[in-house]
DNA sequence: CTAAAACCTGACGTTGACGTCAGAGGCAAG
DNA sequence: CTTGCCTCTGACGTCAACGTCAGGTTTTAG
């Protein structure tokens, strides 16, 4: 498949495509004529990749865990990286769940301010 | 306070202090000679508005939510707002926590391969 | 055959939350 | 008084993951 197809297939962008193989996280065969080419596995690839820079990982980060990723093996370093960014992940969430509670709280007190005719209705 | 203690006492920069100030989410009392002097509960602002980037809300977003964290009061689009992060985060929560359990599994895979003895000793 | 659509390389632009530097005051201690 | 640390404003620098444009080639649909 061309770039285009797997841009829309992995719901991302042409250009960032480019920016991936340019970043060393995605090869491609190319036609005679220099155009991209991709396995159906590409698909994949782009969705992991795009998982991991979800998860706060750099493309060098990335670049350094995606064999392991797919061969199930690392050195010890890599496996220390491997660690290091899921307790990263891990505090993350615990941030995101503290500050998600923080915000239930505010919404729970503006919703009773609203029901005790605090705020004006959007009628008047 | 001076803004230098307020720093260290919140943990973030000096120039930080001043940006929150720029862009209206920190106010400061002046003494005659201009320098910035601040209220003890301004340690406890400084840790919120932390917190509200580091769950990925723009100045902006903070600058519109602040209020109603502290007055527990909002208008019915203030209240959208609200409700529109709280779910934004926890879709974060979610995506972040596939990504590892993922991270998990490999680490997992990584680990037996080691205990296989596929990786040589680093003492080799 | 031809026009449209897709692709190519190369390179500059964007955004947000600061970092950093320059040059000029202000403030308690000795 | 002066030494040394803190603070001020203003402004340019940073970094990463792309967006966007220019100018040209390739593929495809009719």
């Amino acid at each position: 498949m061309r770039i285009g197809e797997l841009a829309t297939k992995a719901g991302v962008s042409v250009r960032a495509l480019r920016y991936y193989e340019e970043q060393g996280l995605l090869g491609a065969d190319r036609s005679p004529s220099g155009q991209r080419h991709y396995p159906d596995g590409a698909v994949d690839r782009v969705m992991l990749v795009q998982q991991l820079y979800a998860a706060g990982l750099s493309s060098r980060r990335i670049l350094d865990l995606l064999p392991c990723v797919y061969t199930g093996h690392a050195t010890p370093e890599t496996l220390r990286l491997l660690a290091e960014e899921r307790s990263r992940i891990d505090a993350q969430v615990a941030g995101l769940t503290a500050t998600r509670d923080r915000l239930d709280a505010v919404i729970a007190a503006a919703e009773a301010s609203v029901t005790d005719g605090c705020v004006p209705p959007a009628t008047a």
